[in-house]
DNA sequence: CAGTTGTTTTGAGTGATTCAAAACAACTGC
DNA sequence: GCAGTTGTTTTGAATCACTCAAAACAACTG
């Protein structure tokens, strides 16, 4: 499976989208279709063994616009920086593992945005013309679940605990990764 | 009303928290409680007048040890710097404008965390242990309604429209401010 | 009031992203 | 098939928001 395969597809979403067809556009657009949640970075990455001369301007060029085109989707989660996704139209929310900030799916009953809307009653909205609810779920992963599990095993370990506790909290900037 | 009068409660939960009552920390909790939700920067300006000498990095130190202690909320809207609020305790969700990004609050209708839970049978969480949900509206605040609408007015105006309609999209960074 | 420990300051550094101008390559029409 | 136009990519620099580290300092303890 070379660039060349799925490059027709791609192309011609590009041209439907008034984009030009390039081969850093197709590059980004394979990149993020084969992985989940990517930051510039690592389209980057991923894109440097196909298409070497890459720059990382181009990369943040072609996800901007892409994402201006809706070919992607970007997300920012509290303390990463923003990743994008190629699941688009669906209007679907993600949970952020607070401890590796790994990312994942998670489906929308409703599907179509506003999913949800402040209730009226409350006094809520102030005069805001709402049109999207955007959905954070922040947890710990199942990888982080059973690391945190079993150093806890370990019972009185002062110097380790005190930094995974930390994970338990809320958003809030990660204080290693 | 000045610094003076608002300090003995301000001190009480500082010390409530194990942390040092300092000027700077009694400045900036006043000053965030004063205010709906400010970045760092706004903090610093605000905290200038009556505590001329205070550096941004303590505010930096200040807002962190706070936030930490649970005297303050943070909240990350994509494309903001963090910004602070001091209504804590409820779990409350915000509405921030696509078009100056200004946020306010919206009451939450469970009140406890996390007030929303991904569908069981969706397959959604992928072993994900979650513990909170951050709910995020977008839209339009009443200012910037008017103002599109005004501008709107003027039917075929083609250099302002452009930028206006990026104002109707859900959360991507800001082009100016 | 002296000591200890946590805070603040100063100064520098970093990551993520944006801006701008010049070199370049896709699509258009000939 | 080729020249032109216009959108892209590259190069290089700059910015914003924030963090790190060490030294100066000030709150609380006894």
């Amino acid at each position: 499976m070379t660039t060349t395969d799925a490059a027709p597809e791609a192309g011609a979403r590009l041209r439907a989208v008034g984009l030009k067809v390039t081969a850093p556009r197709l590059a980004v657009l394979q990149a993020v279709a084969g992985a989940g949640h990517l930051d510039a970075d690592a389209v980057h990455a991923r894109i440097t063994g196909e298409l070497p001369g890459t720059s990382l301007q181009s990369v943040y060029n072609v996800l901007g616009a892409l994402t201006d085109a809706g070919l992607l989707r970007r997300i920012e989660p509290a303390g990463s920086p923003a990743l994008y996704e190629s699941r688009i139209g669906d209007n679907h929310h993600h949970v952020v593992c607070t401890r590796c900030r790994a990312v994942a799916d998670v489906e929308c009953v409703v599907g179509e945005p506003p999913c949800l809307v402040p209730g009226e009653s409350t006094g809520a909205a102030s005069g805001f013309a709402i049109h999207t609810a955007e959905v954070t779920f922040w947890g710990l992963c199942a990888d982080c679940r059973v690391a945190l599990e079993a150093s806890a095993l370990e019972a009185s370990a002062p110097e380790a605990s005190a930094a995974e506790a930390s994970a338990l909290e809320t958003p809030a900037p990660v204080a290693s990764a």
